[in-house]
RNA sequence: CGGGGCGUAGCUCAGCUUGGCUAGAGCGCUGCGUUCGGGACGCAGAGGUCGAAGGUUCAAAUCCUUUCGCCCCGACCA
């Protein structure tokens, strides 16, 4: 491809509103537009990168046995309202309707096809001979988010990998969901990206449910919690805590005392007033658990999880009571709530037992308790382990410590068991006559994520950093004189027999100063770059410079294809983008 | 949905506090010339409903009201 033939808009300054790198870049080097919040074009080099990443998807997808079909983004709302998600989606659903001759249909815009998939199958599966089978698509998912971000990262319309596993038993479930978990390691290596699988929220079946595969970045939404010593690694929303050496409460038994803290809400303004570490007191959170009001403790400095939370009380929903809620169950403002005397089901962190005497809200306007004890001040109906995971707590399988890192979220499994298969009547007969649910399997990749990962942990000042793999051309040759007729002669012959050799490869045939090309050449990270200059043509060569290397070397013009042809193919065996 | 920031040329921004002449700069773009191995220089140009609507005023990019859009933090995210 000849660069004036194609449309590459580089960009010299970061366009205001962008932040992150992935964003940036991607901006500044012509692979994206904004059309507008939430949704993006892909330019050709863009939408060549995203080709690139598809391709490795689908053929892993297709190596591990799975079998691609393509469902349409246009769904019956109806389908939506079997599987009672209409409602559990709420406004993150597009949903519209349109007229069709004297009738309104109502529709919704696929933010995810488990529905759509499962009506297939109870369509035209009824036997265990027609069993396992896993089936996915690459498609544009489409989801209203409240609050699209970062570039292509968060956007409301993204390509997504989704596929769909169907078995007869839970060993076969096991079986697809080990496949499908190998392939998706080999799609993130093959993309060159440094990730990490961790467990994850799994939902109705439990244990090992579902993983999440994380490109560790300093950007990215996602927190993760690892062990370095044993290699746990989860899902904030989901990681486990080590039991902790509870601390023996001091007996020198100090009585509950009433003190004023005036205006004083904050775990933090308490504590100054009072001159007490977070780790002293108690926060009293007011839930609502399926719409009944709950106490729920943490000890000041930890934070309250509200998945961990959900799963202890078995609750479907659970939300922090608005005030009015809160100052009816506490008869005092927000902020003053404390566990004595409270009228409520009180829930409480593993850790609270550990305080001691500890610092509470008073149930009363600007008014605290000191040495509130456990037992003898108030009664706790349940522990369980309610708050997130922090750095340097106790690893719930070795005696390491943990740390937290932020992470993109690229890939996600799930062992779906018969969620979806019971409701919408997805059945099998087994070799006995007997009905079953089938059952499920979902695995998604985010496809755009797979390259906004790359670039968020792949670049430098200068620009974007590729792989091989998603690069989208392997080789730029940069001819830096085109009006000289050899140097503008042996670059496009270059071109021709790269092009022939099945290399992907631009010319940069602009007529604009050397300058302008190196600085595009770093920007748009082609991973091999071929400079075509009067000087070295005067001594026969070319020279040649890997993005990754910061120097630059020369090969012979004579026979420079098949050097180049052979470089690339070294490169792509002993580099990880095999 | 709560908090904060920003809308002026294709891009980045100045001008607004304290209303006033033909609304500016850099980059990019067009033409000519000189240049040509890390975002060149000179000359001449094109390009604007100052996000939109309403109001105050002799006069609004500037002041007031409403509204739309974009970005960030938080909440939310099968």
């Amino acid at each position: 491809m000849r660069w004036t033939q194609t449309f590459i808009p580089t960009m010299k300054e970061t366009p205001e509103g962008a932040e992150i790198p992935s964003h940036v870049l991607m901006l500044r080097a012509g692979f994206i537009n904004q059309v507008m919040a939430g949704a993006y074009t892909y330019l050709p080099l863009g939408l060549r990168a995203l080709k690139k990443a598809e391709r490795i998807v689908r053929e892993e997808m297709d190596r591990a046995g799975a079998v691609e079909l393509l469902m349409p983004a246009l769904t019956p709302l109806s389908l939506w309202e079997r599987s009672g998600r209409r409602e559990a989606f709420g406004n993150v659903l597009i949903q519209f309707q349109v007229r069709r001759q004297n009738r309104e249909v109502q529709m919704a815009l696929g933010p995810t096809h488990e529905e759509v998939i499962t009506d297939l199958v109870a369509h035209h599966i009824s036997s265990y001979r027609q069993l396992p089978i896993t089936l996915y698509q690459v498609q544009n998912k489409y989801r209203n988010e409240e609050r699209p971000r970062f570039g292509v990262l968060r956007t409301s319309e993204f390509l997504m990998k989704d596929a769909y596993s169907f078995d007869t038993s839970l060993d076969g479930l096991n079986t697809s969901y080990q496949r499908m978990y190998d392939a998706y390691c080999r799609i993130f290596e093959r993309s060159g990206l440094s990730y990490i699988a961790v467990e994850a929220e799994s939902g109705p079946i439990g244990g090992d449910a579902s993983h999440e595969f994380m490109v560790l970045a300093e950007n990215g939404e996602d927190i993760v919690v690892t062990c370095a010593d044993c290699g746990y690694a989860a899902n904030q929303e989901r990681a486990d805590t080590g039991d902790r050496a509870a601390q023996p409460p001091d007996d020198d038994a100090a009585k509950l005392t009433k003190v004023d803290t005036p205006g004083a809400r904050t775990i933090e303004e308490v504590c100054r007033l009072l001159k007490c570490q977070p780790r002293q007191m108690i926060k009293t959170l007011i839930y609502l658990v399926d719409d009944r009001p709950t106490a729920v403790l943490i000890r000041g400095d930890h934070e309250a999880n509200e998945a961990k939370l959900r799963r202890a009380l078995g609750a479907t929903s659970v939300e922090l009571a608005p005030p009015e809620t809160i100052e009816k169950v506490t008869r005092a403002p927000v902020g003053f709530a404390g566990p004595v005397g409270l009228e409520l089901p009180i829930w409480a962190d593993h850790d609270v037992a550990g305080i001691g005497d500890a610092v509470v809200g008073g149930n009363e306007a600007d008014k605290h308790l000191t040495a509130a004890r456990l037992s003898r001040d108030f009664q706790v109906e349940n522990f369980a382990d309610l708050r997130h995971a922090g750095e340097g707590d106790p690893c719930p399988r070795c005696s390491g410590n943990l740390a937290l890192r932020r992470a993109i979220e690229v890939g996600h499994v799930f062992k779906l068991g018969t969620k979806y298969t019971d409701v919408l009547d997805a059945k099998f007969l087994d070799d006995q006559e007997q009905l079953h649910s089938i059952i499920m399997g979902c695995y998604g990749i985010g496809v755009n994520r797979i390259l906004a990962g790359l670039v968020e942990t792949s670049h430098d000042d200068a620009g974007i950093i590729w792989p091989l793999s998603l690069a989208p051309y392997e080789i730029l040759l940069a001819p830096l004189k085109i009006s000289d007729d050899e140097v503008r002669q042996t670059a496009e012959r270059l071109h021709d027999q790269l092009q022939n050799a099945g290399v992907d490869v631009l010319l940069d045939d602009r007529d604009v100063r050397p300058g302008v090309k190196f600085k595009d050449a770093d920007l748009i990270g082609i991973p091999l770059r071929v400079v075509i200059g009067q000087r070295g043509l005067a001594q026969g060569q070319l020279e040649i410079k890997w993005r990754t290397e910061n120097e630059a070397g020369t090969i012979p013009l004579e026979g420079a294809a098949e050097t180049l042809v052979s470089m690339l193919e070294q490169a792509k065996c002993s580099g990880d983008s095999s």
